[in-house]
DNA sequence: TTGAAATGTGTACATTTTACATAATAAATT
DNA sequence: AATTTATTATGTAAAATGTACACATTTCAA
């Protein structure tokens, strides 16, 4: 047997129960928090980021994440949705929390926490507006470096995506309501990164019937055009089968 | 078109970039934050949850996850490895993030953001030592209710652990490092909550062709003992491959 | 010695994935 | 008006994978 270097256990079986809990919390450190959203958006078969030149001295001329600090009693997701609504205009924007980054040098001011978040929309949406010039859309391939930690947010929230969009029909979001199969079809490559069969992808989908074809052709192509879909989200979610496969 | 309500930047095109980040960071509300372990054991063919007795008055007689607040300038996945460390007394053990928990109330002294872990480890590890009488093991199917929000952190660890297990090798982590396919499929089966046909269990198993056959037999089972094997990790590592395949 | 319980293995069938080619359509060009 | 270009739309055969299912073997316990 090892040695164990516990030989105590750290909490006494007969310690008293704690009356005041807000006595003891308060003797916690307290940490300030913020969240960085990851907006992706999908354009000229490419991935985009939304960011904002950082407003630090210190990082003059890099590009960050949107993030604001987290407010009193607020939840994470609403201050998210907050940063959301404030930078796009937009609302029911797609978004999830992807994870939390603690590096004590993360921030240089000192100890920030940020819980990253990942959000999707469609840079086309009428109501979306970017009005402050600080703000533009990078090609995620082109993003070498950000302020702070974000090239690492941002690269944990890409893989986050690339196995979500796989598994969960988030990337429509990235889409207008009506799209082709090769708008979404480009959209899979660029993400996922690979080329992939226009039959079988089409074929995949049209098995999955969750598709809806709303009888409209694209306009302005430049060559025959293609029908228009919808996905089926109320369809999707009634039938929302729990997976079993065992794969790795 | 609608309406938007938000008809300035908030953030204007000439703002003047801030030199002192520090004191910006100052004026951001801080939060204590803790971790919280769902520390998963499996014995008996059933999945088990440690838990520890609510030290607070007003939970008094409820069990609650183990946790901690974070220290200053300790990184979350410290804090937790921290705590693990801590009531088991082992190193090494499986330790992954899962999500952040934030809702104003969860605590009842006032807010506390919690950053939930799932660690799975091995209950008849020769290291593991429960030493409090506070701490205890539960089946995992007979929580209830527990202190705070704990049950549902307790759940979404778990959701993401049948979901993980079915893509990632950690299962293992719950099991001796000599196993039985035996083993593995109940273990599968108990996570997964169905059964599943032992043939097909094992060849899949087979044709992923990263089990070790470590060439001993089971001992002390009422029946024909089945053969020990270990998980090649490292064969496991070398060949992860990344996965295409749109499925939802 | 026998019975109980579980191990270990194989095959046929169904389903899914993959690779691949041709005809039709619309727009742009001549 | 005819041709070229780009892309849509579709089907089939082969391969791989998943599923359902049965029997002989081994060990322990009685």
């Amino acid at each position: 047997m090892t040695k164990n270097v516990f030989d105590k256990p750290l909490v006494k079986p007969t310690a008293p129960l704690i009356k005041d809990a807000g006595k003891l919390v308060a003797s916690y450190p307290k940490v300030p928090i913020t969240v960085d959203c990851v907006i992706f958006g999908f354009e000229e078969n490419e991935l985009k980021v939304l960011l904002i030149r950082s407003d630090l001295e210190m990082y003059k001329g890099l590009w960050s994440l949107l993030g604001d600090n987290v407010k009193n009693n607020e939840e994470l997701d609403t201050a998210a949705y907050r940063v959301l609504k404030e930078r796009t205009g937009m609302n029911d924007v797609y978004l999830d929390q992807v994870r939390a980054f603690s590096h004590p040098q993360r921030h240089p001011a000192g100890r920030v926490i940020t819980v990253a978040y990942c959000s999707l929309l469609n840079i086309q949406h009428h109501e979306l507006k970017i009005y402050a010039n600080e703000l533009h859309w990078h090609s995620f391939s082109s993003i070498k470096s950000l302020a702070f930690d974000h090239k690492a947010i941002l690269d944990t929230c890409y893989k986050w995506l690339q196995k979500r969009i796989q598994e969960h029909p988030l990337g429509f979001n990235l889409l207008p309501d009506k799209f082709s199969l090769r708008e979404l079809q480009n959209l899979y490559e660029a993400i996922l990164g690979v080329s992939l069969d226009r039959r079988n992808f089409r074929k995949k989908f049209a098995s999955m019937d969750l598709l809806i074809d709303v009888g409209e052709m694209e306009e302005n192509v430049p060559h025959r055009p293609g029908k228009l879909y919808k996905f089926n989200f109320e369809k999707y979610e009634k039938n929302k089968r729990k997976w079993i496969g065992i794969d790795f």
